[in-house]
DNA sequence: TGCATTTGATACGATATCGTACTAAATAGT
DNA sequence: ACTATTTAGTACGATATCGTATCAAATGCA
């Protein structure tokens, strides 16, 4: 008889532990580039900055991020005593604000990225990125449809 | 002409700006299903006390999620304060310990999983395990490479 | 055996993450 | 226009994560 086709669960369980497990191994990795009181939170929204769009409001980057409003509450108060972001009133709602990166900013994100890069690339030497670039769309794919879920109203168990 | 291929690093970059949403999302979603006070580190344990191995020390506990001793130390902590893990000395260390699962640790491990399953099915109802079935040896591999440069003496740029 | 080094675990402190509650501004409904 | 509701951001407190320092046991080596 053949075996047991595992499932769906097992699956899934299998693949968050391999994403949570590869999470924090690159967390770690980039910590130990960046320099002390930057952590990885922090220097992902300056790159959301200059990659994405610069001036959104801490919301809009929380959802980008897909963490709570009070954590990036945190990390833009982080990032603002560092001088790296200016954070301005939103001239369109008096209750929001807008995130501009400085040019301190932008440099600080070059030499982070400089930092960074013998790591990617002794990386790639050992796991080609087109390895990568192959799975990359599934996990988009994933990521975007749990998006969607968590702002559905409940799936909540009968 | 033809675009730019992205480079290496860009192609990092973007893998593990979705791997750490992903683990976010699937963070957040087992924590809502999880009792508070249980974080979801802590129910990971549980779950490799059962599904891997029962009886290992808190440094091996460490190495198989990749984690800190430390945060382990205070993952183990939690668990037994809750009951749900026993914590014995090592017979052949005296500076160890083992740690195993209790029956109570085994029932809430039942539950949580229980309690888990409607929104591992609701998301394999939208995105078949079998398409992560297909990246995961691709996870599994990078990950095991990442284990391996992590214990190396230094990749330091020269 | 005796001592230096290594190793497993923890205490402690700093920072990150996140839930709850709150304030103020915007919006909706009348 | 007026009030109720929603929304953006933050203050606060609880817990998680992790680096450093420390201690004790184990190991290596002479």
């Amino acid at each position: 008889m053949p075996d047991d086709p595992p499932a769906p669960e097992d699956i899934y369980s299998a693949f968050f532990l391999e994403v949570g497990i590869l999470s924090q191994l690159s967390r770690a990795m980039f910590d130990l580039r960046l320099p002390p009181g930057i952590a990885v939170a922090q220097f992902s929204v300056l790159n959301h900055l200059v990659r994405v769009r610069d001036g959104g409001t801490p919301l809009q980057l929380a959802r980008a991020f897909q963490v709570p409003k009070t954590s990036m509450t945190h990390s833009l108060a982080v990032l603002e005593r560092h001088g790296l972001i200016r954070l301005a009133p939103n001239p369109s709602d008096g209750r929001s604000k807008c995130a501009f990166i400085t040019a301190e900013g932008r440099a600080f994100r070059l030499a982070a990225l400089a930092a960074l890069a013998p790591d990617l690339q002794a990386l790639a030497a050992r796991f080609p990125a087109s390895r990568l670039a192959g799975v990359l769309p599934t996990l988009t794919e994933l990521r975007r449809i749990m998006d969607a879920m968590r702002d559905e109203p409940a799936s909540d168990q009968t």
